[in-house]
DNA sequence: AAATTGCATTTCATATAATGAAACAAAATA
DNA sequence: TATTTTGTTTCATTATATGAAATGCAATTT
């Protein structure tokens, strides 16, 4: 409520605007968004518009509703990281997932969050389905847990609550470093459910020519296809991607900012 | 010269700046843009900054320069051609040009030229790159051809100037409308550099499962990689991508606006 | 080492655009 | 037909955007 006025700046207003606008919620009519944000109708009105006119927003025919446009998707083509880094290894994702047939994903750290970058879905019917560019918590998930394992990070960077997703989150801050010990030793890190119930994810680091962590690579998939028994194996395929991307990328890293 | 004076509102601003951040030209100092613009280094500066401090844009911490920020690569992958097309279709596009070893790419119709929508890179060195959201003429591409010819379109379509890109450029209306009854009786169409000397592309249509063409299909090339013979072989390969892609996408209709 | 250039950034009085209430038109609903 | 609910437009008031000049910082030149 009342998070226009809070703005100062237009530049402020408009990506405000555009944050609402997220793959669970993706039309938004001029009145809805005008009570959501606390504004006058001919305010959000006139962002909208504005934006249409660009073809940043676009506005069904039918029920005048609003949506992200095509200018939006350019312009987000256009951003560096894209032909930086996932031109690199996306087709690598590809190699992954037909070996593995589980969703592949890459994740970096940004805001101390795991920031998905690329994916590639399993061919298989029931699988997992992440929006590229969303978070994840670190702690809670074997992107993160990677990521943390093989960053040299604050000792007191866990001081912060470690939020309870499912009964298996790991909440203590001392059995996380033990785990974190744990995944540098071996190499990989799992996921049992500790993000969600029925969700078991196995992730390993990617580096650079220079041995620098810069991102991490992991499947998953839905917990009743599980076998243990079959974990060495996840882990020698994705360690292979991990290698492949290494050679791909050389020395780059990826300044998330 | 005085581009941005000339625009009334903020939000018009705003873009404006940021369509000046292209793949030619991903990274502007504010002294530069404020030239280029004709407006004070303070408001471009304000602009600038105030985008960054939401990941608009992002700022290369030693030049000092600024270029487009991962926020902008996450707002664009939340656009809905993205989720409900590109997913359909990448995959079977990563297939295809493995399988052709060549550059792949699916383009759309808008405003009269071909959008290119997705794309995968040939695996070999010398190779054809294109930024995905950018625009190819209709008449001169394979691309385009298809799609021309495949769509039902008004026969005075062409009285505008057909421009002409190289010796081989189609520039006559009647000519055009006779290669295109060509190209719907073959199923494909081929560029034999009409818009670029060293590349030629072979293209199919991409129909949904109402049989209504949705974007074409192409593979893309060196010219002294092509081989005439092997012409029926591209073609099936493609073929064979678009009948996967048309059981992806059911009765998906894209719409560009 | 001092002076100079070249840059991003900040300041502040003034010009200009953003704002919301109300009116409007058009469609959906009763 | 009457009523409600839309998106859109208008216009006087308010608040933000603007540019010249000043500042601070670093690299380069004297």
């Amino acid at each position: 409520m009342a998070v226009l006025k809070a703005l100062k700046s237009s530049v402020d207003k408009t990506f405000a605007i555009l944050e609402y606008f997220t793959v669970d919620r993706a039309e938004w009519s001029v009145t809805e968004l005008a009570k959501e944000l606390d504004a006058s109708k001919s305010t959000v009105y006139r962002f909208l518009s504005d934006m249409q006119k660009r073809g940043i927003m676009y506005q069904d025919p039918v029920s005048g509703k609003y949506g992200l446009g095509l200018k939006l998707f350019e312009l987000g083509n256009r951003v560096r990281i894209k032909s930086a880094f996932t031109d690199k290894t996306h087709p690598v994702l590809m190699e992954v997932a037909k070996s593995i047939t589980e969703t592949v994903h890459i994740g970096v750290f940004k805001d101390e969050q795991v920031y998905y970058v690329d994916k590639v879905e399993s061919p298989q019917g029931l699988r997992i389905s992440t929006t590229i560019g969303s978070y994840s918590p670190a702690h809670a998930t074997s992107l993160g847990k990677v990521l943390l394992a093989f960053s040299s990070y604050d000792e007191n960077r866990f001081v912060q609550r470690l939020k309870r997703y499912t009964e298996n989150t790991i909440t203590d801050c001392g059995q996380l470093k033990e785990e974190l010990k744990k995944i540098k030793k071996d190499g990989y890190a799992v996921d049992y459910e500790e993000f969600e119930i029925g969700l078991i994810c196995v992730a390993v680091p990617i580096l650079n020519q220079k041995n620098e962590i810069v991102a991490s690579l992991s499947a998953a998939g839905p917990a009743n296809r599980f076998k243990k028994e079959e974990l060495p194996n996840y882990v020698k395929k994705l360690q292979k991607g991990a290698l492949q991307i290494q050679k791909n990328i050389g020395d780059f890293k990826l300044n998330i900012t």
